[in-house]
DNA sequence: ATGAAAGCGCTAACAG
DNA sequence: CTGTTAGCGCTTTCAT
């Protein structure tokens, strides 16, 4: 049996009115004394209160949905993670959307998520079309950006500052002596993850008076394992040979690790490799990827943090958080 | 502006009851005529019925809950992509719960997902105690498990079988000419994932006329790749020494593998390594890690089918799903 | 074929 | 302090 309002006022003898305030907690409206028979009714019919119908009223379902490409990748995941866990410590629930990075099943997600009336929207990692920008604002709902952003629109977001962190692993090698490191960039394409990281990469060199060559730098057509791995091989044919690589997704780098091993090629004695990201994998390949790290779930929480803000009409500022070289065992200092 | 059913039924010249007839595709109750005007007015106003207005009255949502312990790890994520591709084909949305494999926070969730009036729940990996049982029959609303089970309780699962599983990897590896055999199991207190796999390594050995050396039994207390890391020094110290480990996850064995490399043990030459589950983390270890599979997104996707059958009012029976061994590299022939 | 009207379970004025 | 009541937006008899 599912209980109702009405039941817990009829058996306490008080008015619906009344067990509304008490079960939210409206500070005056009901005597201590009824408090008491109010709450003693609800915990023997363990009564739970119809959030739908609350939401209905309330125009508020204290539920939140989050767009990604795939929950099942690491990246994600550990994103999402962040979310939930201050979407729950405020008692919110989030639904995960799938997208597959795929733009007309984004916007089914979005046009259900409108429907469910959703409490505000948490877009990750990819980009934000007009399409999908018009759509959220059609829903007339916060959005908060996760490891992306939108130059034509003004949307809120939080992310590392690709740019400076390919910069900032690039001088990491070089500092090491390394002065013929390529790239391995994901998706020439990608606004975010693609050309900002190259040209972090390029800067770095060129501060450091070593030319860029162009035939050192490549596009691999995902971040996922397979492209890292398959294209170790063309990378080992820049020459004069490269004595590191950097790679722009820890996939990509493990994908690297993967065929070095199988090609006899030891890290990081004759190869240097540094990852992007530090998704648990980098712990776990061998050795131990070094990487520049994104705070993973840092930015799932954060992005969480401006959305309730946004809801709760506080004023946000987008987040660019910091990135970080995580020292492990895969980038050799080349002395000669 | 959210337009309202109401606000259809008025442009378009006809009840509210005609245009809800007309979004819910109900066979008859209005002409060819009205319904192509209701449509076009409908796609004039963007009119989006409201979910929550609708789940009141029909008293479903279109909203499953999916308890995990946590959506960051591969086993879980890889689960929930399945369970999320066909609600999402079935035109539902889950929320995600991520429990800690913690009862009390487990609890909230099941009291919010009960709130929230969800028409259905998964509950994953973790051991289904008297309590939740109660509160998930409280509900009243169907449940499958996914990766674990009751014996106590009636509740539908799909699982594969531990016990013939590790029989299976168990056999795999003394086909191999491996008789020195140490398993390195998750916590002895698991139901599902601890003894139940001791248990059919142990009668395999026999069933092989090899006697089982409780010294060779290992249990971490997780399944997380530290836990292999730390143990494969303890591992080492069986005597006579251990040709192969079967590790009860795949983080369990890529710890085995980190480790193994740091002492200069080579994988398989010296030592081979059996993971379980064919996570991802299988294919990007080096070198790849054999497993014995368990069809994870597979498990997801049915357990979602079963839910949805449940919902629909079909009968549905318990699935046990295959596992299968995966030869990748670190499982070597030993002959002599 | 179509409409009127009664709720679904709850919140929030408004009255007293 | 407490109750009455009018919706929230939709579905669903029951008439017509």
């Amino acid at each position: 049996m599912n209980w109702t309002i009405k039941d817990v006022a009829k058996y306490a003898n008080v008015s619906t009115a009344t067990v509304s305030r008490i079960i939210n907690n409206i500070s005056r409206g009901y005597s201590e004394e009824t408090k008491h028979r109010v709450l003693k009714v609800i915990e023997e019919l363990n009564y739970q209160p119809n959030a739908v119908a609350r939401g209905l009223v309330s125009k508020r379902t204290n539920t939140i949905g989050v767009l990604l490409p795939n929950v099942s990748n690491m990246f994600a995941s550990e994103v999402l993670n962040g979310i939930e866990d201050v979407a729950h410590s405020l008692e919110h629930s989030v639904i995960v959307c799938n997208t597959d990075s795929n733009g007309s099943r984004t916007m089914e997600y979005l046009r259900m998520l409108s429907e469910k009336r959703v409490d505000g929207i948490i877009f990750t990692s990819e980009i934000l079309t007009d399409a999908y920008y018009e759509a959220v604002r059609d829903m007339n709902v916060p959005i908060v950006l996760v490891s992306t952003m939108s130059d034509k629109h003004q949307v809120p977001y939080v992310k590392v500052d690709d740019q400076q962190a390919t910069y900032g692993g690039t001088q990491y090698l070089i500092e090491r002596g390394h002065r013929r490191i390529a790239m391995l960039s994901g998706p020439k394409e990608d606004p975010i993850a693609g050309q900002p990281r190259v040209e972090g990469y390029q800067r770095a060199l060129t501060a450091n008076g070593i030319e860029v060559d162009p035939s050192c730098i490549f596009y691999a057509r995902d971040f996922g394992h397979q492209m890292g791995y398959g294209m170790l091989e063309q990378i080992l044919q820049c020459s004069p040979a490269v004595t590191a690589v950097l790679a722009s997704s820890d996939e990509l780098a493990a994908g690297v690790l993967s065929r070095a091993y199988e090609l006899g090629i030891k890290v990081p004695a004759e190869l240097s490799v540094l990852g992007f990201d530090n998704t648990k994998i980098a712990e776990m390949v061998t050795p131990p990827l070094s990487v520049i790290a994104q705070p993973l779930y840092d930015m799932g929480k954060i992005a969480s943090e401006m959305l309730f803000d946004l809801l709760a009409g506080r004023n946000i500022a987008n987040q660019v958080v910091p990135f970080e070289v995580i020292e492990r065992d895969t980038v050799a200092t080349i002395t000669r």
